[in-house]
DNA sequence: TGACAATGTTTGCCTTGGCAAGTATTCTGG
DNA sequence: CCAGAATACTTGCCAAGGCAAACATTGTCA
């Protein structure tokens, strides 16, 4: 049973536009309270994978944010530039180079992160936990379904 | 009270962050079965507006989408060489310039429009039909607080 | 083991969006 | 009425991502 038929689809309304807005004020609202630490919503993403172990080397970031290796290359070379991540190479697989924070890095990071949790909460007033959670869930469901369509969070490469 | 805290805050899970995936596997998706009519995402979102009279100028799309009134014009010359878009210069306020779809755009447009809600209907496989209006019910109300907050993305006439 | 595929990173080129300045037109307050 | 603000669009310039090619390294398998 289809949820949309194309004679009634509201592009107002419906989940896919509605996902973009949403995304599009959500980034507005990070930029604009990042702005003071001369950081922007990317950069942000890139310290957080790192701080959290979600990500170790570029091309990890690459995945997480579904992002251009080469982009990311110029990127790593900013923030290293700026002594928030440093670049080692990796003895087990040379071909790679682990990332990591630096002292400074993980100084200021932790500030970054009060930000956009803070965003995150702003925009979420007036919810329940309980909802936070449901809608967590509908969008794992979303990324499941993308998952079973053969359009995983990778590069495209990858999908094989 | 607070829905997220920095100290346990998951940036696999928290809403924000799988909002960006989500859009990313749709848009990903979108641009993949859009291919066969040379027509990116972008583009599909500029002809939609036209075609619900959601918007009727320039400006109007740009406020919808949130998108660069430069990057517009361009976007706008290019649907105009290919024949999808008609300009049209307003009568009543010769500032605006009216956009229409040409036949040829009218005729091409509803097989788009079938791909695109073919994807919402991929990726919602598996919701029903009161999940999905909750769903954008929940999204609905984020727009609602960033509207509060000041982070009003979209022209408010254009939400009339 | 030896070709060949795959992975991780980098670089150059191209496309596209963001931003600022400029023009034309309309609106507004004194 | 009219000077200045606001709106609609355009253009040029810059920043950043997407893509492809190149290189080094590692993995695979006959």
């Amino acid at each position: 049973m289809s949820i949309y038929d194309p004679a009634t689809y509201d592009i107002r309304k419906a989940v896919p536009p509605m996902l973009g807005r949403v995304r599009a004020v959500f980034i507005a609202a990070l930029e604009e309270r990042l702005a003071p630490f001369d950081i922007k919503p990317v950069d942000y993403v890139v310290l957080a994978s790192l701080a959290n172990d979600v990500a170790d080397t570029a091309s990890s970031v690459c995945s997480i944010m579904s992002h251009d290796p080469g982009a990311m290359t110029r990127k790593i070379d900013a923030l290293e530039q700026r002594g928030l991540v440093r670049r080692v190479r990796s003895a087990e697989d040379r071909r790679a180079i682990k990332l990591e924070l630096t002292p400074e890095g993980r100084k200021v990071f932790p500030k970054m992160l009060a930000v956009a949790v803070g965003v995150a909460n702003d925009f979420l007033r007036g919810f329940s936990k309980a909802e936070v959670r449901q809608f967590e869930d509908m969008l794992q469901r979303i990324l499941d379904n993308a998952d079973e369509m053969g359009f995983e969070l990778l590069g495209k490469e990858a999908r094989r």
